[in-house]
DNA sequence: GTAATTTCGTACCGTTTCGTACATTTTTAT
DNA sequence: ATAAAAATGTACGAAACGGTACGAAATTAC
């Protein structure tokens, strides 16, 4: 019985999935506060009390924005992270493929929506929640990465190593946004990386 | 002749050093464009008309702001880099003082005006100017740091040590704005400088 | 005293903001 | 056909927005 009989009235029309990525990019481009409901709707094609009907609220749309854009980055990025082999090119790729959805092309980056927009707007109690959510998730995937790379390590090292993992991310988040070139930050994830599996003992020269 | 003769007109009674501070703290607080002309007339106890005279428009306000903010840093904290004795130390400290501007008290924090807020504005190209300018006076600061902590390290270590220094401050105003504690942050400074001095071959133990 | 000069806030302007009431369109049910 | 139901955009309203013209207030110059 999954769609054996239709529904009854007028048949929607609209791709909220399409729609909400139109939002991801407008939000992630400007912030929250400066994306006005009229820019939205121009932007997805949709009129405001349709925005309002498929999403409720500026608010709301700005956190399922960052429900989407972490999605996107789960799909996209942290299998990189999670994949076998050695530490440091797991993290070199990881952060590559985060480089990935920063950057439209290698010049100009509409950059990260939770790590670059969400901070100024965490005065709003949902979007700090959530902002803090995608924090202890980064935090959390890389100690569990690192503690496979080097289970004989101390929770204290595996912790400090995590935490310079998911501090490198969201510093590209603002450094990208302050006009850096992608392959500058692509660059800087590499170095990174091998200086983190070197503070773990896991390569010969110190960096 | 410096102020022998008094000026002609109606003497000026607006104290803009102190309505500059009220500007700091309400853009910190909320971001460029969350704050509107009127909450900054409150804030400061000033008229529209006198927030345009003595800083221009909100745009320039907020660059001037910025200017603000990163006089502060340079006052309150590199000092604090800068200071003779072991890297860890010097950057720890560096870290604490800076987390002492992030936050009012332990637990709430107006966080960082400059890597928290002006990335989400960055789309304006005058903060965004200021932003890279931010971001390149930290690195060249812990470039040089580094450089007199470990003589004898390659300008590719030195570079790569610096970059951590600087992401790591970086995220430390992003985790500030997600409800992470100051003393939380201060701990992960303290273990951040370790972890940086270990990678340059300055201490003993790997971490 | 009177004019010139400078500072400052009241009051206003046009635009943009978020949010919604309501009519229109398109479908199914009978 | 006609009614019920669901989706959608036009059009509206009240409030907030950035910005400024202008007059009142306070001082010096003469």
């Amino acid at each position: 019985m999954a769609n054996s009989q239709r529904k009854r009235g007028r048949p929607a029309t609209i791709d909220t999935q399409s729609a909400m990525q139109s939002v991801v990019e407008l939000f992630r481009a400007k912030g929250y506060a400066a994306v006005s409901l009229d820019d939205l709707s121009d932007a997805t094609g949709l009129s405001r009390p349709s925005l309002y009907r498929s999403f409720g609220n500026k608010l709301s749309m700005y956190v399922a924005a960052m429900n989407a854009f972490g999605d996107q980055v789960r799909e996209e990025a942290v299998p990189a992270l999670l994949a076998p082999g050695r530490l440091e090119d797991a993290l070199s790729n990881f952060y590559q493929a985060m480089l990935t959805i920063y950057y439209r092309d290698d010049e100009v980056s509409p950059g990260c929506l939770v790590y670059a927009t969400a901070p100024s707007s965490a005065h709003e109690e949902e979007i700090q929640d959530r902002l803090r959510f995608g924090v202890e998730s980064t935090d959390s995937i890389m100690r569990q990465r690192i503690q496979t790379a080097a289970p004989e390590a101390t929770s204290h090292q595996i912790e400090t190593a995590a935490h310079i993992g998911t501090n490198t991310l969201i510093a590209f988040s603002a450094r990208a946004k302050s006009g850096a070139s992608k392959s500058e930050l692509v660059d800087m994830g590499a170095r990174s990386a091998k200086a983190i599996s070197a503070v773990l003992g896991l390569s010969e020269d110190p960096l």
